[in-house]
DNA sequence: ACATTACTTGCAATCGAATGCATTTTCGAA
DNA sequence: TTCGAAAATGCATTCGATTGCAAGTAATGT
């Protein structure tokens, strides 16, 4: 043991006098030096020993298990105790100045980072939230992804991504979702009503990003698909648009059936014919094949088609231009929703309804934080509106 | 003491005689129970009293800190060990198919889930990976995500996902993966020399996507980049065209620098003029920005225009088209780069060098579990050809 | 100079699961 | 039936950091 004191001590003094500190500074830090060394070596993993800036290729890999730098380490070699390594990387913690500058600057010299791992272990709060996402190809979700990212990074947050695929065993997915512990989730993915009850039964902090349940009241940020819908047939039928068609989205999407549901209620309040629907995946060959398909069951092009997103209103319009030589918006209107990057690209300059994904991921990412500080607060839905735009794809008038 | 064991005695017996099990396989599991009852009662949370299903919507927050349940709650309700309990959620161990059916029977009813967190300390092994992306919105790299994240939950790794904005404190970011103990990292991401040392000094696997470094060998996943120019250069020349230009990458971006590097040798080799240059960043506005400022530096247009990526390329062709009235592929040929999906759409159908996305980040993650199952591999690249599409953006003959 | 408060710091007990080792049980062979 | 090997199980320690509590030190007032 008093070997162990000896090296410390040395460490101590060498490291002091390096910063240049008065006597002031070394006189409580060489009395307050804890008594266990014994134990604080034991615990240490020997990394300590090595010098700082050298590298060698193996020699971390020896015992075959590699063994990292801990505040054990820190703590022997600043020859203080691992209690107060700890309390120099919380924020708010009693360090003072000086204890606080030697540890920082031990632990820089062996290149000591926290374990989050083990933190989270004892503190129960991984500060990980887990973001589901179906399908990332969707061209909509990469940016609300990103958003939600930049927004949980900026609080201290990490994302753990789970796509969810072919819909396919998303039970097992979800099962992980609860091994890492995660402080909340958001969920842009179709979720069944038992997945959202295992949320709350595990109590665990949840948003649903564009997606609400019918019979019960969660937390959730959405967009008003039903107003834009109307405000979309509204606009048409003003323009003179009387033969409608929709190429709504799959039917499993709620996102999808409240488009179609706003738009055919929208035209029978205004006495238009119901409009033929034909079902899409939202993909652009979908909204390929649904113009064909439409057409081929009118006989004709109809006045207009709103599309259940952007991408299958850009195939409709690249198969009305190209394809079945219509003019679009001289004779085929086309809408879309979403209001993603391509929409706005010269070639289509689609009338659509964008949707504030900035404003709703930011506004999903901070429900959350503030479920996770507060998880009793009542349920709470975010509804906002989209924003019409205007393009070159429907005859307005 | 006797208490417990009178509790734990009984729900065993309950359980048992609920799935109708035989004499058999009660006695070995009676006579194994652990005598340390009083132990593990201790250390249970309590939770495990409570019934299965019932649901009450505050009886987790008493305390005000929530409490899982833990192995040691399933390990009494079973009146089993600790340890036992462990076993059973680890597919190699040495477990009787009796006490198996128990524990996963118990766990089920009483919502038990092992916690990773726990685990990840005591193996070292977070199953984690890190996934780095400079820029989701790029079109490029959502496709990429989406593939890794795929391919790594297949192989039951989870991704904590990174985004690095505005190339802001890349530093700290990085810190956060060192924290989280992962076992490896994919990055698609600019870094600098300096942080890929950092991985190598901290021993933690790693694959570059689509980047390397110049003075050192690391593994990597790339594309040639340089090969591929050079083909669009020889087809569009054997065509017929004779000054190009290019709209390059952004100079920060290597692969952006390789594909400008390919197309200058190529045409060089070929005895053509050097190619004037503008720099672009990847969007759609500075492909757009990047053809004004050729046409006008030229006074005319050029016969073929090389872009660093599909979306300038496709801003290259609407501005083209739509702005300038310049008649593509008749007047100007437009080429890019990746082969995105919107680059396949009718009003585009560029030519391009598709990236085999899919094999590519399939390979990477294969890379990185085979480096976290034996990190002293020696490096090693992959490296793809690009795919040749020719489609209508180019006069080809 | 002494008492009292306000800081610092160390100690030791966690968090929840994995696992080497010892012990018990099972099962097949003699 | 008995013995021995193999399988199953329990015990106790471990991973690395946090934190309540106690002890020790500095700062302040009288």
């Amino acid at each position: 043991m008093s070997a162990f004191r000896k090296i410390s001590q040395a460490a101590l003094a060498k490291t002091i006098s390096a910063k240049k500190a008065g006597a002031k500074l070394v006189a409580p830090l060489q009395k307050s030096a804890p008594r266990n060394q014994a134990k604080i070596a034991a615990r240490a993993t020997g990394n300590a020993s090595r010098e700082g800036g050298r590298e060698s290729a193996r020699d971390g890999a020896r015992e075959g298990i590699k063994r990292q730098v801990t505040s054990y380490d820190v703590a022997m070699q600043a020859g203080i105790s691992q209690s107060a390594v700890s309390r120099c990387f919380k924020p708010g913690a009693s360090v003072s100045p000086s204890m606080r500058a030697l540890v920082m600057k031990v632990a820089r010299e062996l290149n000591y980072t926290p374990n989050a791992i083990a933190r989270s272990l004892i503190t129960r709060r991984s500060n990980l939230v887990a973001v589901l996402i179906s399908n990332l190809t969707n061209l909509y979700y990469p940016e609300v992804l990103s958003e939600l990212c930049q927004q949980f990074e900026k609080r201290g947050m990490r994302v753990l991504l789970f796509t969810l695929p072919h819909e396919a065993d998303v039970d097992k997915m979800i099962a992980q979702v609860w091994e890492y512990q995660v402080d909340g989730v958001v969920a842009a993915a179709r979720l069944s009503p038992q997945h959202v009850s295992e949320f709350e039964r595990r109590q665990i902090p949840f948003v649903l990003y564009n997606r609400t349940l019918q019979d019960k009241a969660v937390n959730a940020v959405i967009c008003d698909q039903i107003e834009g819908a109307r405000i979309l047939v509204s606009r048409l039928a003003a323009a003179g648009h009387k033969r409608f068609a929709i190429i709504s989205g799959p039917t499993d999407s709620v996102v999808g059936q409240e488009r179609t549901k706003g738009a055919r209620e929208r035209l029978a309040e205004l006495g238009l014919a119901a409009p033929i629907v034909v079902e899409g995946n939202y993909d652009y060959h979908s909204g390929a094949a649904g113009l064909r398909d439409i057409v081929r069951r009118l006989g004709r092009a109809p006045d207009a088609i709103i599309c259940g997103n952007d991408v299958m209103a850009i195939g409709c319009v690249d198969t009305a231009r190209h394809e079945l030589k219509l003019a679009v918006p001289e004779k085929l209107s086309v809408v879309g929703f979403d209001g993603v990057e391509p929409s706005r690209w010269l070639s289509y300059n689609l009338t659509t309804l964008r949707q504030p994904v900035q404003m709703m991921a930011q506004a999903a990412a901070e429900m959350l934080i503030g479920l996770i500080a507060k998880p009793d607060s009542p349920p709470e839905k975010r509804v906002f509106s989209a924003q019409f735009i205007e393009g070159g794809t429907s005859a307005l008038g």
